[in-house]
DNA sequence: CCGCTCGGGTTGACACATCAACCAATCGCG
DNA sequence: CGCGATTGGTTGATGTGTCAACCCGAGCGG
């Protein structure tokens, strides 16, 4: 346990580091979504999926390596692939006597090819260009520690199932 | 229109950080909610709410001020008043021959109250204490940075209803 | 006075996430 | 062999977010 110097409270500056910080969240992540949502009738959800699959060998894999890649619950992929699959998207094929796996269709692979080009400019527009390479790198940095701590601090705390 | 030096894709360095930044998101978020889920039963939005309720004078507002304050939508504010007050946590009061007062109860006071701290502290301990306060500074001014670059891109483009 | 629009707010239908319970094939081990 | 535990996956209930439609009291032009 870290003695913490300053008493649990953020102080002011500490506060509207972490305001703005959560503004820039919720800014960012509804106007891309939006728009993703808008142009080519995408969820943020339905774009991890795609992008993982497309990005594949052969544009299948089984439920539980998208779990790993994704993180997700399984009941939440689960869901999201049945709706999916009802939607075209993808299809479950139940290939080799056990456990199906998930394919992406035609369907499915226009759609991320016609969408990511546009999703990563407005990355670009929108966060990379605004931070720059330097405070960018800085970013990644924090972002990994963070991860980082927060990974540590489980492993010796809460039952998280979403591990290896 | 921004004349894009790089081409619309992004480089190693860029989707290395931008991924980073993605898991620190999901990570923090979830680790943030489920505790404040576990230890008190409430949510991060029921958490949004209080707070902006309890640190106002009065301990009640008109719904749209909460609108603003938040930057939810109002079906969305709307929704989860009638859940939170099925809950106890907040009261609706027709006061001025008008449209209701949101009231914080006592029950939701003295939530707010035991939860506000812990939470605090956490968000001290994975987030503020892991940045440091340089990297902490420079993150809120690139925050405000994105934050004013959407609203811009939006005032020209898309028609959100969230502007005051 | 009538009919307008407009702003604050509610409602309903639907998409989505989470939790717990369940199912079924397999593996370990007696 | 047999049986319990594990693993991969599904299901249903419930809480939550979003969109579009609607409601209703003001203000206002005629």
């Amino acid at each position: 346990m870290v003695l913490v110097s300053k008493g649990p409270w953020l102080d002011d500056d500490e506060q509207k580091a972490w305001r703005s910080y959560l503004l820039m969240n919720r800014t960012l992540e509804t106007h891309l979504e939006r728009h993703l949502q808008r142009d080519f009738g995408l969820s943020k959800s339905d774009f991890e999926i795609l992008v993982n699959l497309s990005e594949s060998e052969s544009g299948r894999m089984r439920a539980f390596e998208l779990g790993r890649a994704t993180q997700w619950e399984k009941s939440r992929l689960s869901h999201h692939l049945t709706r999916m699959e009802k939607r075209g998207l993808i299809r479950k094929e139940a290939c080799d006597s056990r456990y199906p796996e998930i394919a992406i269709t035609e369907e499915g692979l226009t759609a991320i090819k016609e969408c990511a080009p546009v999703h990563a400019a407005r990355v670009r527009e929108f966060f990379v260009d605004v931070f720059g390479p330097d405070r960018l790198a800085v970013l990644g940095e924090v972002a990994d520690e963070i991860v980082g701590t927060i990974g540590k601090h489980c492993d010796t705390d809460c039952p998280l199932e979403a591990r290896s």
